[in-house]
DNA sequence: ACTTGACTTAGAGCATACTCTAAGCGCTAT
DNA sequence: ATAGCGCTTAGAGTATGCTCTAAGTCAAGT
């Protein structure tokens, strides 16, 4: 246990690129820990960080939001309302884009089917089947 | 009927800017017609068709695939195949990417009820709801 | 010794989709 | 006649989130 991870092997762990994350680190969203020579390592703990912060980034939630969040997890528990606040928020923005996807994705459909029906027809209206499948030889 | 709507009143019924509608033109997504001073107009047609485009767009439809969607439209029926096979795609992607977000929520929310229990014990074991109260004074 | 991978700062580049400005001109309604 | 809207081209700017390069240094492993 205690595995310590350099940026290359800690980047694979997780999915991104070693770019990216040094570009989180400035941006604040993670933290590494440096050794004798000033070369970062990440723990466990960072993966399950990184981890839960994918999936907040994954509801669609901006780095602006994630900023917020990683600040006031840094402050203690006394800002456990404002993170509450701000993911039930993130919480909401995203069910109701999901909904509106939904939406459109239910006009995409009938569309699909539309034009199902449309080469149905062309199908079993204008010439056989044999007919049909040579079109696409 | 037969109304002809100028850019302006157009992008106000559509929910687009002028530039925005330009935009389109200019990438192909839109026609628009001409009166005798070259002025653009529109009709109800456009607007059946940009209610349709947007209703793709929002399912996460690329402008790119949208072009490759409009110029097989001008084709006519004979790329009804590939029309349909591209919304497949696009249908395909888009309930992929619905089904990420839904399991993205679903640890958003487990982390929001994990604050309530933290804040109901905060409540109940350390202070008075008075005293809660108060910290957001 | 040499390769590999780490470090730094600063900045450019990319992808997507707009959004707006400049500069100059034309039509229409008040 | 003046405001308001429309037209043009060309290009710059915005937002988000990376992605990569340059140029030079350093340390560990083979």
């Amino acid at each position: 246990m205690n595995a310590r991870y350099k940026i290359g092997e800690f980047a694979k762990l997780v999915g991104l690129s070693t770019y990216t994350l040094r570009y989180y680190e400035n941006e604040g969203l993670v933290v590494s820990q440096r050794d004798d020579n000033g070369v970062r390592f990440y723990t466990d703990e960072d993966i399950k960080w990184l981890g839960f912060l994918l999936h907040l980034k994954g509801t669609g939630m901006k780095l602006n939001d994630l900023k917020d969040y990683v600040k006031w997890r840094a402050q203690g528990d006394q800002t456990i309302p404002q993170r509450r606040a701000l993911l039930r928020r993130v919480q909401k923005e995203s069910e109701a884009e999901i909904r509106e996807r939904e939406a459109n994705l239910a006009v995409l459909r009938r569309k699909i089917a539309w034009y199902d029906g449309k080469l149905d027809q062309s199908i079993s209206h204008d010439e056989s089947f044999e007919d049909y499948l040579k079109r696409f030889e």
